[in-house]
DNA sequence: AATTCGTGGAC
DNA sequence: TGTCCAAGAAT
């Protein structure tokens, strides 16, 4: 046999050893859940719609306070598309990936335009949302809806390559392979909960760094743990930062923000000075100029940010969508 | 299928 | 201090 040590065939669970993890999962769950907002049993659909796109790829914590403001803004979905998108985009704030802002918003559009103004309920209709893709789906199918799908983000598929693979990261890319195995722990009812629970322990204790293994309700059942937790076979690729577009864009959509009317392109592009308000003084935009930009990628950038609607000409300026 | 797209806390 | 990485989606 050759040196074939990636799992070909993953082994279906068999029922007595998923009861187990049912049991042991959604009972850690029910004493360690976090009290989160968007899990309170009055939240709306819509609240929840709210937290799935706050929360890809951003953490709890800094999701919770835009999340409130979110909510006493816009309550409903046609609250929110009764504004311009710039108004989500400055209300998004510093949470990063603004477009999010954008597709939440023209999702809003759409729910009032097609739904009725209520979320919809079913995966294939949340689907055709704009910003809405396989997770987000199912996350709110399951928690708003209560329908039987099967969640699977970053946290489950930590959870699953460890406890019932036995790798110490999953795979790059979501596989089917992993999809199936998802699919076939999922329990015959209380599917929320599980998929909550499930998640959560990635969140908390089955982390990527430094897992608390210790303090895990199914360690004796942990393949990876079984393995002696071994590492990674494969080195993750780092995102860089400095120096790239998404730096230069941050920046700019930091100023665009900020900004009360217009600004000029040649101010976005760092060729000239602007004025302080407060001070009075002349202040180079060091935030722009500092990122040893070059005027190629600052154009590019500002192209980037009017060709995807994060923002728009107006005038001599540039500003958020109005 | 591999890239692109923000931000900031933790270690 | 620099690296890692977080409830992904779209192309």
């Amino acid at each position: 046999m050759p040196n074939s040590t990636i799992t070909h065939a993953k082994p279906t669970p068999a029922p007595g050893q998923t009861r187990y993890l049912h049991e042991q999962i959604t009972s850690w769950f029910a004493d360690n859940a976090r009290e989160l907002p968007w899990r309170a049993p009055q939240c709306s659909p819509w609240g929840i719609m709210v937290s799935e796109f706050m929360l890809q790829q951003t953490p709890v914590v800094r999701v919770l306070p835009v999340w409130e403001q979110w909510m006493q803004r816009w309550p409903t979905p046609a609250a929110l598309a009764a504004e311009p998108s710039g108004e989500a985009l400055r209300a998004w704030g510093r949470l990063g990936y603004p477009r999010r802002a954008l597709r939440l918003h023209a999702a809003a559009a759409t729910i009032v335009d097609r739904h009725g103004g209520q979320v919809p309920d079913t995966r294939e209709e949340l689907l055709q949302l704009p910003g809405v893709g396989t997770y987000t789906a199912a996350a709110i199918a399951s928690f708003a809806f209560e329908r039987p799908e099967t969640v699977v983000d970053t946290n489950i598929r930590r959870v699953h390559a460890r406890a019932a693979t036995g790798n110490a990261l999953p795979a790059p890319s979501l596989t089917s392979a992993e999809m199936k195995l998802a699919a076939a722990l999922m329990p015959g009812r209380e599917t929320k909960a599980w998929n909550a629970a499930v998640m959560e322990l990635g969140a908390l204790v089955c982390t990527a760094r430094s897992p608390k293994c210790g303090s895990c309700p199914v360690q004796e059942q942990c393949a990876w743990v079984a393995a002696g937790q071994p590492e990674p076979h494969y080195v993750p690729k780092g995102q860089a930062w400095a120096g790239t577009d998404r730096q230069v864009r941050g920046a700019m959509m930091a100023v665009l923000r900020e900004a009360e009317t217009p600004v000029l392109r040649e101010v976005l592009l760092g060729t000239v000075d602007v004025v302080d308000h407060g001070t009075g003084h002349a202040v180079h935009l060091t935030k722009l100029r500092s990122l040893g930009a070059s005027d190629e990628q600052l154009a590019r950038s500002l192209d980037g940010l009017l060709a995807d609607g994060l923002a728009e000409t107006a005038g001599s300026g540039v500003r958020l969508p109005n």
